[in-house]
DNA sequence: GTCGCGGCTACAAACGTATGCAGTGGATGG
DNA sequence: CCATCCACTGCATACGTTTGTAGCCGCGAC
C-alpha cells in the first residue's frame, strides 16, 4: 500500500481513525493507481465525458467506489488551467457595510446560483486610498465575469487593471459615466422626480436635499433635485445641500446643519436611505415629530425603510431585476467570447424605480 | 511578428488601438519569445526570486519593460498548481442581508488584507434547503484557510464537506457547540445577564423575550435568559417567550403578540439588533411610547442601532476582535500546516461583550 | 484461419508557472 | 596561454487536469 507518496520520515502520523488535517489531497492518479487503471481514464469517468469514448459499466463503477473511498475532490486549479471555465463570478463591491449593497449581492448571488454560479467578493474599501490591491482579487481569482457594485471613478487603478483584462465587466449603479464599461442602470431622474412631485403636491415647497459623495447615482440624483426646483422656479437657499458620507451619522450631522437656520426646510430628500434613517434620528432627537413637522424621504428602498419609526417614503431600487439583468448581460458575453467580433453596442439598459409612500411624509406644515 | 498564436483564419482583428476583449493572456512565454530570453528566467525575474541565481540588471530591465509593455498578468491558477498559497480566505456566511453580518464580513476584510489574504465569499442561503452547492464553493475555491459565519448546523452536509476537507476552518458565532472545529465565540450569557440585570434595576418584572430560530448563539441567549429569570423566581409567562425569523418584519409581528393580551410585559428583550429594530416600529405603530411604556433591548451594536428611534440600548458584540483573532487562528493553522501534529488542543477563546445603555430603556412603567 | 471491427483503455501533449541543475561565455589568476 | 571560476541564462520537469489519438483485445464474419 506504500505508493512511494509518504514523506521521507516514517514518522507515524496520528492514529486517529479519521485522519484530517493534511493528508495530500487525493489526486487522480491516485484513483487510477487504486483501481488499477490510467488517470486518462478516471478523468472520463469523473466527468462522465460526452460518450467520446465508451467506458465499460463496470469499470465506471469500480473508479466512482474507489473516488468516493479515497475522498477525491477535483483540483479546481488544474481544471482552470485546461481553460475550463471556473463558475465563477467576480463582484467588486466598494463598501459591504452598505446594506444596500449587501442586498445587491444577495440578489447576485441568487441569480448566479440559479445559473451554477458562485460569487467571489472583491471589496474596494471606500475609504483605503491604496486600492492597490484590488485588481488582485479580481485577477486572481479568476472568475469568468466580473460585476462592479457602485461607482468606482476614485479608483483608476481598478478601472484601469479591469480595461485590460480579458473578460467581461458589468457595471451596476456607477452612474451614467462614459466608461465604455457595459453597464446597467437605473433612472435616478425619474426617481427623484416622483418624489419631489410627491413632495410639492403635499405642498411642500422649501425642499432640502442631503447627498453623500458625489459619485455615480447619488451625482445623479442632486442634479435631478437640483434642475426641477430650479425648473419649478424656487431653487433651493443656500445651504439646502448638504454632503457627507453614506452613513447615518452624516444624515444626522446633515439634519442639524439644515434646521439650525431662521427659515428651514420643511421636507428633507435624502438620496440614500442609509442617511434618511439618520435623518430621522436627528428629527427625533430634536423633538421635531415627522412627518407632521417635517417630511423626510429616502432612496432605495432597503429592507429596514419599511420599518423605521416612522416607515420611510423612499423609492424602490429595482435591484433583482437589475442585477438579473447584469448577470444575463456577463454570461452571455462569456457564451460570446469565442467570437471575434465585440457585441454589437447597445445602449446600456435603464430600470425605472418606483415611488414608495409610507409615514415619513405628509402635508407641508405652517 | 507573427509569432504562430494566431487563429488559423487571418481575418482582421477589429484595428482598434486598444485591443480589448478576448486578447489570448499574456503569458511568460509570450515575454521570452519577445525579448529573446526563456521562460524561465522571466518567471525569476517577475519573482524577483531570491538571489538564487543573480539576474543581469540589464535583462531584468528588458523583460519588465516587455512584460509592461505585453500588459503581463499572472496566472494565479498555474502559480497555484504549483503549491503556491493562493492567500485567499475562504467566508461562509448564512446570511449576507444579515447586516450583522455584514458588518463581520467588512472586519474580516479588514483584517485579511493586513495580512495580504483577501476574501471569497461562499453563502449559505439560510432559506436554501439544498445546500450541496455549497461545498463547491470553498474546496472549488481552493483557499488557503475557511471562515464560518454563523451557526451551520442546520446544514450538515456542509459541516462533513468541510470536515473532511484538509485546510484549517474556523468558526464564528456557531454557538458552543461540540462540533470539532475551532472557533472563537462569545460570552452571550453575560452580555443577556448584563441586559436583564439593566432592566430588573429599572423595576422591570415583566421581561419578555423575541429570538430567531434556535441556532447558536440565539439560541444560547434565550437559555441565558430562561436561566436568570427562573433564577430571580419570576419566570416568564406563558407566551412571553416569541420566535421568527431574524428579521424586523418578525419583530414587529412578535410585539403585536406579546401585547396583545392583558398584563403584557413592559419590557422586551430582543435576541438580535435587527429584531428590536422591527420592535421599535411595532412599537411606534401601536402608538406606544418607548421607553416611557415599553422598554426594547437588541444584541449585536449593529452600526444602525445608535441611530434607530429611540437610540437602541444594545450589547455590543466585539465583532473587530472576534475577527481578528479568528483570522489569526486560521492563519496559524497554516503555518503550521507542514508539521505532523495537530496543534495542541485549546479550550476556543471566548470573548465579552459590553452593554451599551442608549435611549429605548426607562423605569418600568406602573 | 485471417481479417476487421467494436468496445474499451492507455499514451501523451498541452495549460502557465516554479525551480533544481546543467550549461555558456567571459574574465581573471597563475 | 590555459585552467578556473563566476555571473548569468537555458533545459527540463513537475503540478493535476483534460482530451485527441493510438493501442489492445476478443469476437464474429468471410
Amino acid at each position: 500500500m506504500n505508493d512511494g507518496r509518504d514523506a521521507g520520515s516514517a514518522a507515524k502520523r496520528p492514529p486517529a481513525g479519521r485522519t484530517r488535517r493534511r493528508g495530500a489531497p487525493v489526486t487522480m492518479q491516485d484513483i487510477a493507481q487504486a483501481t488499477g487503471l490510467s488517470q486518462s481514464t478516471v478523468s472520463r469517468i469523473l466527468n462522465r465525458s460526452p460518450t467520446v469514448v465508451p467506458i465499460a459499466e463496470s469499470t465506471r463503477e469500480r473508479v466512482l467506489a474507489a473516488a468516493k473511498e479515497l475522498g477525491y475532490r477535483p483540483n479546481p486549479l488544474a481544471r482552470g488551467l485546461r481553460g475550463a471555465s471556473t463558475m465563477l463570478l467576480g463582484v467588486i463591491v466598494r463598501d459591504i457595510t452598505d446594506v444596500f449593497f449587501a442586498g445587491a449581492i444577495e440578489a447576485a448571488t441568487v441569480e448566479a446560483s440559479r445559473r451554477g454560479y458562485n460569487l467571489v467578493l472583491g471589496h474596494a474599501h471606500a475609504r483605503a486610498d491604496e486600492a492597490i490591491a484590488l485588481w488582485g482579487v479580481l485577477e486572481a481569482r479568476h472568475c469568468d465575469a466580473i460585476l462592479l457594485l457602485g461607482d468606482m471613478r476614485d479608483q483608476p487603478r481598478l478601472i484601469e487593471d479591469l480595461a485590460g483584462d480579458s473578460l467581461p465587466v458589468v457595471a451596476l449603479w456607477q452612474g451614467s459615466t462614459d466608461m465604455d464599461i457595459p453597464s446597467v442602470t437605473v433612472d435616478n431622474r425619474a426617481g427623484i422626480r416622483a418624489v419631489l412631485d410627491h413632495l410639492t403636491g403635499l405642498g411642500h415647497r422649501r425642499i432640502a436635499f442631503v447627498g453623500g459623495r458625489l459619485l455615480g447615482d447619488i451625482k445623479e440624483r442632486e442634479e435631478a433635485y437640483l434642475d426641477y426646483l430650479t425648473e419649478l422656479g424656487m431653487p433651493p437657499h443656500e445651504g439646502d445641500v448638504q454632503h457627507g458620507l453614506n452613513e447615518p451619522a452624516a444624515g444626522a450631522a446633515a439634519l442639524d446643519l439644515l434646521l439650525d437656520r431662521p427659515d428651514p426646510p420643511t421636507a428633507v430628500v435624502a438620496s440614500t436611505d442609509v442617511l434618511a434613517l439618520g435623518l430621522l434620528h436627528a428629527a427625533h432627537e430634536r423633538g421635531l415629530r415627522v412627518p407632521e413637522q417635517l417630511s423626510i424621504t429616502g432612496f432605495d428602498d432597503i429592507a429596514l425603510a419599511a420599518y423605521s419609526v416612522p416607515a420611510l417614503t423612499t423609492v424602490r431600487m429595482p435591484v433583482r431585476e437589475m442585477v438579473e439583468k447584469a448577470v444575463q448581460m456577463a454570461l452571455d458575453e462569456i457564451g460570446r467570447s469565442d467570437e471575434l467580433e465585440p457585441s454589437a453596442e447597445q445602449p446600456p439598459p435603464m430600470l425605472q424605480p418606483s415611488l414608495v409612500v409610507r409615514d415619513s411624509t405628509g402635508r407641508a406644515s405652517a
